[in-house]
This record gives structure tokens, sequence and C-alpha cells, in this order.
DNA sequence: GAAACCACCTGTTTG
DNA sequence: CCAAACAGGTGGTTT
């Protein structure tokens, strides 16, 4: 609770401040740059950081209408950072943070766990560790995803610490994919592997509907979070005339952000928590051409994409007809810190749960180590 | 009732088989094609003709299982106008004419009038100077719209001997609008102002239905008519992905037809007669685009596009679900010459009739008369 | 089988 | 600057 030590040890690890005294890979404490850092602490003091009467700083957040105490920590960064972490689980709408970069890369990792947990993690100081493991894990990954071997699809499992990221397929885009036509030709054996089957509306079903539906299938709205943790909607539907599976509404836009190009890969995971309560969500990543030169590293600051102009368009939740829920992220915004919804529409739909029978111990295709 | 002259010069007029004493534009008095001049009175006897004992002829009309009396007249011909314009109101399922090129222009005048008003101002001679008054000014009415400088939309009004033509909007069309993709964009201020609201399928009235259908709208048919009295059926809804309203189904028809371009223009107009007992209709006006070079006089023969290769296709009013009723020609066609149907579904809905609170002595932007 | 129709989708433009 | 409107599209279904 006391323990100062673990947030001092995660403001190194993302603001880059001092060296980190953690082994692993170099490329997670790149510095972020100039204008992410941190000011000095200053008179003015960090949003929900409290001095306390013994000279440390007491860290608390104020969420669906009460107060929430996050601990005391030895220095008053700590504290920040603790705040910034639970307003990233319990504040999503409101964007304002002490050390914005620092929401970078921790959605995601957030995701794996219930507002309950991350709270306790919080407190423990065992939030940190937790998620150096998930970005090394994840760093790891995508080096090895960078090689120039493609790695075989639906083999590269982690499961380390309870946290397990399944890699479900790649697939490298052709220039459709990217240009014009405004849609993913999702392969069929991965479509029916490891997608949810698109629903058929059946017509003859109580007949007091109008004439208006008939046997159709118009698709499904899918969603996944990038590594920034940031939540992306595609429709998901089954092309009659071309008998392909693909993506529609929504790809375009995530091609744009991404800035891909032909011959760049996105890759798609199934990633859960089984130690902790979290449910499953689904992961897409992108992956640079090596013609195009540019293999960024993989947690740095400023990668996701072009500076997005549209950042408040996120829709939360918006009971869309026909929404598919994966995960319980944007059903989650806003919620109380307890426990919720498990078993959402959809959820079994992502079948393809026969695939961890082994209880890999491989993330991101790296052997990790046993459990 | 007995006069001739009446009946003759609307000869003159429709066929210009010789110089008009009706002083007026002269784009009115073009000569018909040959094929279309009516053959001198032979053996063969005319339609509903009869010659009486007296010299005169008397003309009649068998329509909805009774005979109806026209009136004697000084020519044959002039008997046989007078039974093709009680067809043309009367008998407008039967396309047989004496004169077949004499309907040409006559079914629009007529859909301002009940039958029993055509059939009145037939018997006495009035038929004539109405229709006259009708053309001479759609004629200037045409020219004006030549006119390099678009005319303010909205603000032509005619009210002439209790006719009145009210301009609505006009769009020029773009290649969109006439190209594959069958519809017409209706631009969103116009549709509102001027067109019936698409009525919304209001979900909760009952309950039985499921959740398939929301607020859908899935649009309704709405009639206009063209100069030549022709009906007119377009499909108009709104989309609601693009937030647009359109024509849909029956503009590609119109577009053939007519023969439109890129750049051409359609203007809408509501046609009432004030005097007469007959309801308004609308209509539906092409202009060609200047650059397109033909600028073709407004009535002249074989004006409204191609020869019509399927006549016999047009529909009569068919009880589609959503059917818009604009005028009464559908339910009228075929219909007892008695007075009928006032305030049809929706009639109302083309709501700008605060728009000509000032009585207009404009008729298409031509000043006429102070009435 | 072709053409029209239908219900969506999106990038550009603009008030 | 941004949301609305719309010109220009799509695949699928009906005629």
């Amino acid at each position: 609770m006391e323990d100062d030590s673990g947030a001092a040890m995660v403001t190194n690890l993302m603001v880059g401040f001092r060296e980190s005294t953690l082994s692993g890979n170099p490329a997670f404490f790149n510095p972020l740059p100039r204008s992410c850092r941190p000011e000095p602490p200053s008179s003015t003091r960090f949003k929900g950081v409290v001095l306390q009467q013994n000279g440390n700083w007491g860290a608390q957040i104020y969420a669906n209408h009460q107060r929430i105490w996050l601990g005391t920590f030895k220095s008053e960064w700590s504290a920040a950072v603790a705040y910034d972490r639970a307003a990233t689980k319990l504040r999503t709408s409101d964007p304002n943070r002490n050390f914005p970069c620092l929401a970078a890369s921790e959605p995601l990792f957030q995701e794996l766990y219930t507002a309950d947990a991350v709270l306790a993690m919080i407190r423990d100081g065992s939030y940190d560790s937790k998620f150096a493991e998930f970005q090394r894990a994840a760093c790891e990954a995508r080096s090895e995803e960078a090689a120039a071997v493609p790695p075989p699809a639906g083999h590269h499992v982690a499961d380390h610490n309870g946290v397990s990221f399944h890699e479900l397929f790649q697939k490298e885009l052709t220039p459709s994919d990217v240009g014009k036509l405004n849609r993913l030709v999702i392969p069929k054996k991965y479509a029916v592997k490891h997608f949810p089957q698109i629903p058929t509306i059946d017509r003859d079903r109580g007949g007091g509907c109008r004439d208006g539906e008939e046997g159709a299938t118009e698709g499904i709205m899918v969603e996944f979070r990038d590594l920034q943790g940031r939540a992306w909607e595609f429709r998901y539907c089954y092309w009659k005339s071309s008998q392909s599976f693909v993506f529609t509404k929504g790809w375009n836009r995530f091609v744009k952000t991404k800035q891909l190009h032909a011959k760049d890969t996105v890759t798609f995971y199934r990633c859960e928590n089984k130690s902790g309560r979290r449910r499953t969500f689904f992961l897409i990543d992108v992956g640079r051409s090596s013609v195009a030169g540019d293999a960024v590293d993989f947690f740095q600051c400023g990668r996701g994409g072009v500076p997005d102009e549209e950042e408040a368009e996120m829709k939360l939740g918006s009971g869309v007809k026909g929404m598919f829920e994966i995960g319980s992220s944007s059903s989650s915004r806003g919620r109380t810190a307890g426990e919720a919804e498990e078993g959402e529409v959809g959820m079994e739909s992502m079948a393809d749960a026969g695939l961890q029978e082994k209880r890999s111990i491989r993330l991101f295709g790296v052997q990790i180590g046993e459990r």
C-alpha cells in the first residue's frame, strides 16, 4: 500500500525519465518525445493528488458519484500516475490526465481486468509488474512478427501470468484491401474458424411482421482493439455474390488512420485474462511491409498511426441495431467499478476455444515460460 | 351551344391548319408534322359524330355505360374535336381518337377541371378560349425559363383566369441524376418545404411486430404530370444513411423518355384551378441545358421525348401500398363524370400554401396582368 | 440474364 | 472548424 517503488518504476517505463532497473527489452524504454514528458512538480498540484500530513501523497478519484481511494505514495508523481491509471479505467469519457502520454498503451492492458482488479493492482503495487510483463510480451511478439519468415498463424499463443494472446490469423493486405473499395476480404478459412457466424434473419418466425425483411444477411458490427486500446468497429458481412467474407464499414477509416498500404499486414488476436475476472477481447494489429522500410518500434510513442483528428468520434456503445459486442469495452465505459456483464451477446460466437487446449507458453510467438 | 367558331379556332391552334386570328405568341402556331394533320372529311364518319337532319353535326360519347351528348356543331370536324376532348377526359384508357395529335397537350389542361366542367366548356364553346389562355401562359413561361438568368424559384406564380402555376423549385441535373444510379436527389430544403412528409412506420402500435423494423421509411409513390399531361410516378423516399431525399423507382424511365442529360434541369410546379372545382396537381417540366443547344419550342409536336415504345404500360392507379395521390388523375380514371374526391390522402402535405399570399400576377415569371 | 430497384455507404464540399 | 448535405458509389434483390 505505502510502497512507492512500483509507481516510480512505472514512471520510468512510461515516461522514460531515468534508466530503468527492470531488465528486459531495451526497446521498451525509448524515451517519449519531449512534449510528452511530465513537467517537474510545481506548486500546481496534480489532479487527484493530495498531500498528507506525514509528507506522503495520497491519490483518489471521483467516479460514478463516489470517491475512490487509490492509496498513498511516496512521491507526488507516483500518486498522479495512480490517478491516471484509475482514470483510464473509470473516466474514459474524461480525457483529462496528469500525464496525457501515460494513457497511450494502458487501456488495452486494462481491458484484461475488471475495474476492481485494476484498482487493486494500483493499491497493492502489482500494477507495474503486470503491465511490464504485458508490454514485454507484446514487444517481443512484435519483433518476432517483423522477422522475414511469416509466423504460422493460429499457433502463437502467449499465456503468462494469466494473460493470453492468441493469434488468430494474419493477412497481407492487397491493393484492394487498402484502396477505394473500402473493404477487407477475410480469408474464408479464417472467417469461419475464428469469427462469429453472421446471423441470417429467418423470416417465418411468427408472421406478424411486414413483408420487408427476408432471409437476408446484413452483417454484424464487430469490435476490435488496437495496441493502444482504441476501439475499432467494423461491419463484418458475407457477400453472396462473391462468396467472400469482408469488413466493410469502418475498415476504410482504419486503413487511413493507420496509413496502411498494400503488402502491409493485419493480425488478429484473441486476448484473455484467465486469472482475472476479465472477459476476452479481440485485437487487431498492423505490420508494416518491409519494403516500406519503417519498422517502427512496437510501443513507441506516437505509434498507432497519424495524429488522430477525429479523436472525439469514438462512439461509445450506442445501441446500434445489429451491434456485436466483443468484450465489454463499450458497454463497460462509465460503469460502476463493480463486476459486470459476463457473456454478452455474440461473445461465444468467436468460436475457436478449441485451439487453446494446450495452455500455450508462447506470447506472440516468443517462448516465455511454463505455467 | 351551336356555335362552331370556337371549335374551329382550336383546330387552328392545335393543328395549325390555317392562320389563326388569335393574337399571341407565334410559337403556338407551328404547324404540326404532316402526319399529324387530320385528313379532310371523307365518307367515313368520325367517331362520336352524327349527322343531324338540319345539316349540323352532333357529337356524343359513351362513357360509363351511358351516352353523353356533347352538343351540335356546324362542321363535322368540330364535332369530332369535341368528341376527342371529351374522350380525353372520359376515356383515357381508350387511345382511339379522331385526331390523335389533338390530345397531346390537352390532358394537362383538363387536369385543372372536373369532367363536368370540361363537358360544360365543350358544350358552351368556352373550351377553346380557356385552353388558349392556358397554352399561352405556358409558352411564355417556357421562353422565360430559357433565359440565361435562372429564375428565383418559389416566386414564379401565375394566376390567370383562375388557373395558377406555382414554381416550387428547379434542379440542375448532375451526372448521377441521369446516370446509372437511377435516382434523383431532391435537395433537402425543397423536399421538406414542398414535398409530402414520408411516413415513418410507427413501431409501438400494438406491439405485435418484432424488433426488426425501427423508424424505417420505405418511401411513397408520388405522381406528377408533364406538360403533355402524361402521368409520371416516382418513388420518393428518404435515405437515412446519406440523409438525402430521392426519387428512385420511375425516375430512370423519365430520364430516358425525356432524354435528359447532365446540366439539364427539372422544374416542379404546383398547378391549381381556384375558380373551377378541380383539385391541385403537380407538374414536372424539363429544361434543356443551353450548352446542349436545342432549345425546342414549348408545345412543339413531338416534344416530350422519344416516341414512346411502352405506351400501353401506363399503369392505372393500382392501389400501391403507400401510394400518394397528387391530384385525382389516377383514381379518377374511368370514373363517372360527376364530381368527386376532394382532399385525398397526403394532399395537404404539399404544404407551401403560404407562398401564394400575394395573389401573384406573373405566370411562370412573366407579367400577365392584374387580377 | 439484364436492367432496374433497393438499402446501404463515403469522400468532398460548404454554410 | 465542423456537421450536414449530396454527388457518386456498393452489393444484393426483384422484375
